[in-house]
DNA sequence: TTCACTGCAAAGTCTTTGCACATAT
DNA sequence: ATATGTGCAAAGACTTTGCAGTGAA
């Protein structure tokens, strides 16, 4: 069952830290790999399905707990709320700034970039979670029609 | 003289679109040109040593309009407010964060990247003024010490 | 003269902080 | 038992909106 898996695996890297194991932090965690690319109020809102009583400060919190244990990450996707997904859940985003569409591809075809960088400028590019802005094939046809 | 000819050109942009010429708009162009990388907050500051009644609203309101034109643009470097860079000013950031240092590098570097998203994905990569994260040279080298 | 633009104040959105209470260990 | 974690309320950072008055064309 991957809910107990995740359970004990969470509950570990926690007390490795000195940290406690608590309800809200797993709830949160879970509403992250449901829903991927969801935003602190979205996220709160799925959790309050189950834990009514859970505060968006918490909420809060335990994103920004997370992401610094590398458990989840966040992207600016636009001008809002950032975007939260599950670790495993790779990929880079492209972001119309026409319509604001998102569409997601394989972070392996940022290799050859990852390796100039790193080779150029000693830069190690997360290419995990990661946004691109342009113009999508719709804004593009449009503006040619 | 090179203020002149903006003037001018920004006058004929605005014009063109039933706009019209103010002293804000001239002056919130020029600062983000002299600035670069600069957020409302230090874009009004700037403006405020010529003109100190211009409001920051009217900075919000500008920096938005420019965009629109494509005179300037912005990028979500971290967490708080955007930055914005003049057109001409072509570069690629590199955010560490860890550290939160930016590294400019040139854009030219994302051709290859750019022409496999025209090619597969029909999506016209913005490179002029992005934003990508991982970890610089320095904090790589600490986290190895 | 006329309507786009500005300044001001107020509100809106997203996020953080302080503190007393609750609870995991 | 103890000190980490939580909920609540309040404040903070950043941005937008409404409106009366100003000024560019």
């Amino acid at each position: 069952m991957e809910t107990a898996t995740s359970r004990k695996a969470l509950r570990k890297t926690l007390h490795d830290r000195g940290m406690r194991m608590t309800p809200q932090r797993q709830l949160v965690l879970d509403a992250v790999r449901e829903l991927e690319h969801a935003t602190p109020e979205q996220i709160c809102q799925r959790v309050q399905l189950t834990a009514p009583t859970v505060n968006i400060t918490t909420v809060y919190r335990t994103l920004d707990l997370l992401d610094r244990l590398g458990l989840v990450r966040h992207t600016h996707l636009g001008h809002g709320a950032p975007s939260y997904s599950a670790h495993e859940h790779e990929h880079v985003h492209l972001v119309c700034h026409r319509c604001g569409s998102v569409t997601e591809m394989p972070c392996e075809l940022m290799s050859d970039l990852t390796g100039t960088l790193r080779a150029r400028y000693g830069f190690a590019l997360d290419a995990s979670h990661l946004a691109l802005s342009g113009a999508c094939r719709d804004c593009l046809t449009q503006e040619n029609a």
